[in-house]
DNA sequence: ATCAACTAGTTGCCTACGCAAGTTATTCCG
DNA sequence: CGGAATAACTTGCGTAGGCAACTAGTTGAT
């Protein structure tokens, strides 16, 4: 557990240096990119991050304060919204992808073998579902 | 990683509403008992928790108000501290660890196979230790 | 059609914590 | 022994993010 914080700490200083963004926000990016042009609503987002929905709002404040993504209405329910990325925050993720792959190449892929990498990952899968149930 | 950031999570509030004390902060009461009766330095406390020097002389505040820890002159080196546990402090961590380990099992250990365990060790020493160098 | 129960997001308040700069003590040189 | 370089904390400041309470829109039951 200690260590995993650590080596999250670290890639969040690689990006943040190299791309002025944290890594959480990142993220959100990517996220936000993979649903494509018509955008993801916020809920959906909250549940591809670690943030609660409060968090959630204020981290796309800042992310459309910075103008790299942007809010709509969203047609089919009058509560909610939807967001998507404007064209300077797909630049944005364009120019700051590399540096992320290799900062996740540093601290995790050459340092783990394949095995490791699966195991790793289905395990946290299950305990995380396990959680929600 | 949002996995792991989740059951953390989840993890941290078995502990909050059990012990009313955050899982970080039951940790290092665990570290300092561990180190015994004579003591830990902040310095080397932070080397066992993920919080940096000024993360922890403000958690050794909190505790110490609480009363569950009391800072000592280091007489070997007059910079420097040993914190140790109090009496309550001790009452506290015997009766809150039944519930820290229930909830290390709840959300670990019962989802985990022995294999898995150590693989996920290993491999976190392993990048944190990498990441040091 | 109405009203209760729920859901999506937002906001106020509060806490934890990192960074950088400051203080005091120590060590290491010359 | 005197002064620079370093080490152990502390503190000021700023930011992220959780929780609980709130608003507004939706859905479902009668």
């Amino acid at each position: 557990m200690v260590g995993s914080v650590a080596v999250a700490r670290a890639m969040d200083r690689d990006i943040q240096v190299q791309a002025g963004l944290a890594l959480a926000e990142h993220h959100l990016l990517a996220v936000i990119d993979a649903a494509g042009e018509q955008g993801i609503r916020p809920t959906d987002l909250a549940l591809a991050s670690t943030l609660t929905k409060s968090g959630l709002t204020r981290a796309v404040d800042r992310l459309g304060e910075l103008g790299f993504i942007e809010r709509r209405a969203c047609p089919s329910d009058g509560r909610g919204q939807l967001v998507a990325l404007t064209a300077k925050g797909r630049q944005k993720l364009r120019r700051s992808a590399p540096e992320f792959f290799r900062s996740v190449a540093r601290h995790f892929a050459d340092q783990l073998t394949e095995r490791e990498m699966e195991t790793l990952a289905s395990a946290f899968e299950r305990i995380a579902a396990a959680d929600r149930a």
